[in-house]
DNA sequence: CTGAAAGCGCTAACAA
DNA sequence: TTGTTAGCGCTTTCAG
């Protein structure tokens, strides 16, 4: 490997000019710069970024810890933030946590020991309490980790509330709600779904009804669930599912029953990422504003980075919006 | 930050000592072992893997540069690959190329210069040449970027040709080819496709057709060049597709115009992911093995990093399956 | 079985 | 405007 050493003797000048060079700062001719330029260029010479943090200066290094990078949500979320990070020269090291908390917090650990500058968590299994002691920075997609960890996400309760409006405004009387339910375990941002589900629900005097689906079920395992409980239970007639291939399997379930959509059986998803919009654009569902959410989340890291800021029981919430789609309406 | 001399002061030894523990070679006592290792978990400590790397010690990263990580495709690759590689100790740095022959540039040097251990290229786009000048180990799939680079793939030329005879064995007659096509550079691996489909066709003395659709295009308007060619040329009674989301677009579209798949259209895509045959198990679709792929990907880069093997024009090349649907057969 | 000292590639005072 | 020197946190000879 060609190094800074090999580059300053070739250009006949010291070490400490060529870092000045390529970190450009402190005085220098133009002709030294240029006589080190040609060196680099001529020697293919790549800086060594390990020797460079070493001395304490950023890794320019993000980990992301994420449960998924195959559910398209998470996917566009993830390839938002790379893309944004990317322009300011920042580099991401995938973390799929797999809802295993072991794989998670090795995975931290790893982050912690390859230094990175900061850390985006977006696991929806139960938080790590390690979060809390890890010195870098720390942001979190709708989760609660620890008090000092800023929570951003989309505003569940307004979503599933257009959500549960939706489903009532198409008249349906015998609703389901399909996905993850609170069981006893700490409230999470996301529960507020079910909370908004319930209420508004009981403001029409609406009995509501679960059909509770864990992140760890198969995608078979989900079909036949649902296959059962519309095959068992005829007077079904609206369902809001808390992510879209969730709804996507309703709606293949139904039609495998001849249960017609909408006219039987209103259906509204959750997540509304434009691979759903591009290629089921039919499906009415609550849409995250997956752009804004990955900025925030970046803008947040980075002021605790750059600027030092640190924040407590901090949680921004976001609006979503309703896509109405002619899975609640017939057109 | 505690460093490797913070817990020897505390352990009451040598940071050789420590570092002997850590690294576990060398002869230790078993009093020494347990009071260094004591001494670790009282201060939480976390090695600083750069300075263990700045020695010449393996980074114990690869960089995967792939075009997208939204095509469900390539999400379930790279997610196969991450899981693959943190069962060996490995993180990944994600890099979106994103299509942009300078974003792949850009990527590229700050791999190097993070000093991976490896690289892992899925990008589509032509090939940079700088791939040729790096010194890490390298592997490519389904794309050639340089001699000394293997690639591995499934095999196009066959999975093509199992699709086209599909739709002739449906009884098609007037058959359109959608996707990349090969367009006067150089031959890749996938435009095998192309050549397969004319191949088939030719056989059965059928004209082959073609819409071209270059990855660089939006889905509105891969839905509008669809919607144009079904509602104009009403004889087509085939087409295959060189991934499943066309096919997914292709479906739409003749929904939209009331055309009937299959009576009237027989449609055969490509990729075969799990999540297709989650989602969408009526689609007739050419199966890559991702599972084989990866693992391949992951081997013959690990052949380079740990055995020093070099290989010459070598190109692997793995078998594709048939999945049978609902959209070439009725039921 | 353990420690002292040199050095990985780079940056940052401090000099000149 | 440029160079000398020390040192980032760790590993690794070489001694003991």
């Amino acid at each position: 490997m060609t190094k800074l050493a090999d580059v300053a003797k070739k250009a006949g000048v010291s070490p400490t000019t060529v870092s000045r060079v390529i970190n450009n700062y402190g005085a220098i001719s133009q002709k030294t710069r240029s006589k080190v330029h040609e060196a680099m260029k001529e020697l293919n010479y790549q800086p060594n970024s390990l020797a460079r943090s070493l001395q304490g200066k950023k890794t320019q290094l993000i980990g992301l810890i994420f449960p998924s990078i195959t559910n398209p949500f998470y996917a566009e979320l993830i390839a938002t933030i790379e893309n944004q990070l990317f322009k300011n020269h920042y580099k991401v090291i995938l973390c799929n946590a797999a809802d295993d908390p072991q794989k998670e917090r090795d995975y931290l650990n790893m982050l912690v020991s390859n230094q990175v500058d900061g850390i985006i968590v977006g696991t929806h299994a139960k938080g790590l309490k390690e979060y809390g002691e890890v010195k870098q920075a720390i942001v979190s997609f709708d989760r609660y980790l620890a008090d000092s960890i800023p929570i951003i996400g989309s505003d569940n309760y307004q979503g599933a509330a257009l959500a549960a409006t939706e489903l009532i405004a198409s008249s349906a009387k015998n609703i389901y709600f399909l996905g993850n339910v609170h069981a006893g375990r700490d409230l999470q941002p996301t529960d507020q779904r079910e909370i908004a589900f319930r209420k508004i629900l009981s403001d029409h005097n609406l009995e509501p009804h679960f059909l509770p689906l864990t992140t760890d079920l198969s995608v078979n395992i989900k079909h036949m669930m649902i296959r059962d409980l519309l095959a068992n239970n005829q007077k079904i007639d609206g369902i809001m599912t808390t992510d879209d291939l969730t709804a996507l399997l309703t709606i293949n379930v139904a039609q495998e029953l001849s249960i017609n959509v909408p006219q039987k059986l209103r259906v509204v998803g959750f997540d509304g990422t434009k691979f759903i919009q591009d290629f089921y654009p039919d499906l009415t569902t609550i849409a995250q504003p997956i752009p804004d959410i990955a900025e925030l989340l970046i803008t947040t890291l980075f002021k605790q980075i750059d600027e030092k800021v640190s924040y407590q029981n901090k949680h921004f919430i976001l609006p979503n919006k309703l896509i109405k789609g002619g899975t609640t309406h017939s057109n």
